[in-house]
DNA sequence: GCTTGCCTTGACGTCGACGTCAAGGACTAC
DNA sequence: GTAGTCCTTGACGTCGACGTCAAGGCAAGC
């Protein structure tokens, strides 16, 4: 009979807590054993199994994506990516991750060029109204007149 | 008197929905006048703040941060960003932006190297079992002897 | 008149990964 | 015995930007 933990302590161990346990469990993702008095209790191997869900977690990975992982663990494989199904989530991750920075970049570029229009046209702005006789305000700063 | 559109058309020539439009009214950024029947009717300027909001919600903006430019525009300004609020709103999301292209490469790379490392634990076990008289294979393929 | 299409307001649904609260049981320390 | 800390289930709340449905009004074409 293993020592066991309850939820409280995993969760700590994995750096989470009790409620994300019992929703993974909701999700079919971890599954725990019970005690007489119908607390739950976990060994060493769910430790495992958790610490891999949060690994993927934490790169972003959403739930379903985890469960090729999990499943790999279950069913006996030493590690979550030792499986097929688990590489090609890994692939199909860089895939995503390479097209989103893309994007993120291509935004960048256009918002840093938004800002640099939107500097020179404030710069111009202020010029011409810094020279004497230069060209009328419009109002007192840009404003329409009306 | 204006010609003026209804939600419809407005929503059609900005590339987005009545649905969105009443939603952008209930955030208090976009204003609309009725006609005798009670139809909302827009104009050519409401179409052009529609459009600045439109854009930067395509660069990822949320609503509330479309608001300066909308402010702005409002106040009788050429463009959205001619103030200084619309401004503070770019440097912003630049930095937003960099730090979260700066994370999603950090993670791209770690997921690159679990793959990595995955396939050439794959590999080596592949290479173990076609080797004669090699290691003992755990079970039929990396399962659980148990 | 009748259908069709646009409009109105109001209200509930969506998605993901939990947070938070309620009501109550279990166990430990004092 | 009782205070404190853990556990249980169940259920509603969160956040953003709308989608979708319901029930009904208004205008145009036939």
């Amino acid at each position: 009979m293993r020592i066991g933990m309850r939820i409280g302590e995993l969760a700590a161990r994995a750096g989470t807590t009790a409620r994300a346990l019992r929703y993974y469990e909701s999700r079919g993702l971890l599954s725990a054993r019970r005690t007489d008095n119908g607390y739950r209790t976990y060994d060493e191997d769910d430790l495992k199994l958790l610490r891999q869900i949060r690994t993927l977690q934490d790169f972003g990975f959403d739930l379903e994506e985890t469960r090729p992982f999990v499943d790999c663990l279950r069913a006996g494989h030493p590690e979550g990516d030792s499986c097929p199904a688990s590489l090609a989530v890994y692939r199909r991750k860089l895939d995503e991750l390479d097209a989103l920075i893309g994007e993120l970049q291509s935004v960048r570029a256009k918002v840093g060029e938004q800002l640099t229009r939107a500097e020179r046209a404030r710069d111009e702005l202020a010029a011409e109204a810094a020279v004497p006789g230069g060209p009328e305000p419009a109002c007192e700063w840009g404003g329409r007149t009306r």
